[in-house]
DNA sequence: TGCACTCGATAGTATTACTATCAAACGTAT
DNA sequence: ATACGTTTGATAGTAATACTATCGAGTGCA
């Protein structure tokens, strides 16, 4: 495929574009390979300077703290996430479908295999979902929500979950939970999978075997919550 | 209630046992403020021993380092809430009215207004409660969850879920992801929270309200997928 | 009286998380 | 060719953090 999306991002998210510049795109793309290496808490920018061959000052002029790098780096990839559920779930007439689709994108079941077809542009899709699955919540889990969040730097993330939400109340309009039950499928596919590599005796299901077990207990949720009647209060 | 129900936690969480002493109590106790007031990233063991008024190194004497003081609050949290729920379900015949214990528990819905009544020895359980919603996933979400596993860390959270497994599958013999259900609705007691508290429109909820429409959510999503068959492969 | 133990107090180190400054390199407009 | 603006590299420096080591006073107990 020929056609590269560019993610525009929201501007509180960086001092200076990290797409606009070689050095910045270097950040982005080795950040994530030291994230992925060393977690976010045991990297520094020092580390990632060292192994881009720049200056911390350099990064600096990028990102206000690794903090904020971990925000934009998750926020980019909630906006790949929701660019590629809109191409996918395109042209469905069944919301019953493209919730099948959902599910399969947020466990990355059908990433291609040659790295340019994924409209990723560099970016080791693997590697920061794998961040995103340990550190995402770490983006918003802190003392300073608010703040952030009036900065609209969780937008990408609420926005994929709206979507998310829509297609659940096309398929069950009398369905009263469907923003929740959206963060809880995005929440538990990750978390699910952070237990199954990790604290497995936290699911049913083995890392080594294919088989979709997580997808299917998440089909499961999702359907069996929609399909049973709410009762009304009196 | 005269009955004062000690924790014994596991060595591994602490250098020195912190209730064997004055000073260890406090650096739990006042631990539990701290993290409260700053959130975990903003706190120091300086501004801890401030508090006190004890110096760093007492407190080193005691802990490995401040993520081990928050791996420690976090584990005696699910010890405590895994007391009560033996405690409240004792009795109980039918496993769905315990289930309902369970997951008002999760919530904190029940907890008595004297403090000396929760078995808490002290400890201020609805303080405690918001830092587990805040901070309870950095405890495992870490490049290291697989040395702290080993040293059984997690050992609490991981037994709360695996007796909420144990009900589940008293109410519901075949249903498959007992397990990934009770870790669900435990991360989702927390997480709805916090988004109810910080990002709504990532829920259904409104703070303001009392009306129990987060343990709605959840009892609906545990009995639904309870009740709904699940499908045998061929 | 002596011993074990805890804690307070002081000191010191390495690393982290930045901020400031200046000059070299580069492309562009004139 | 030159002047200009922008980016980066290079160096320096500060304040805070995350520890570790040592010593001595106080306390309780044998």
């Amino acid at each position: 495929m020929e056609y590269t999306v560019h993610v525009r991002m929201n501007e509180h998210l960086f001092l200076r574009d990290p797409e606009s510049s070689e050095l910045g795109r270097k950040i982005v793309r080795q950040g994530i390979a030291l994230f992925g290496e060393l977690g976010f808490e045991d990297a520094t920018f020092r580390k990632l300077a060292d192994r881009i061959g720049t200056k911390e000052a350099s990064i600096y002029r990028y990102f206000e703290n690794k903090h904020r790098l971990l925000v934009y780096l998750v926020a980019w990839y909630w906006r790949w996430a929701e660019y590629q559920l809109i191409f996918q779930t395109n042209n469905l007439k069944e919301p019953h479908e493209k919730l099948e689709r959902i599910l399969r994108l947020l466990l990355l079941k059908d990433l291609s295999d040659a790295p340019e077809s994924n409209g990723a542009d560099g970016i080791d899709l693997k590697m920061l979902h794998s961040i995103v699955i340990r550190e995402a919540s770490k983006a918003y889990l802190t003392h300073h929500v608010t703040e952030d969040n009036r900065q609209q730097l969780f937008k990408p993330y609420k926005d994929l979950c709206g979507r998310i939400a829509d297609i659940i109340l096309e398929q069950q309009p009398d369905y009263p939970f469907a923003r929740s039950l959206a963060s809880t499928l995005v929440e538990m596919a990750h978390y699910q999978t952070f237990f199954m590599q990790h604290l497995p005796s936290l699911t049913d299901f083995k890392a080594a075997t294919n088989d979709d077990q997580l997808l299917e207990f998440l089909r499961h949720l999702l359907f069996a919550s929609l399909e049973k009647p709410v009762l009304e209060q009196a």
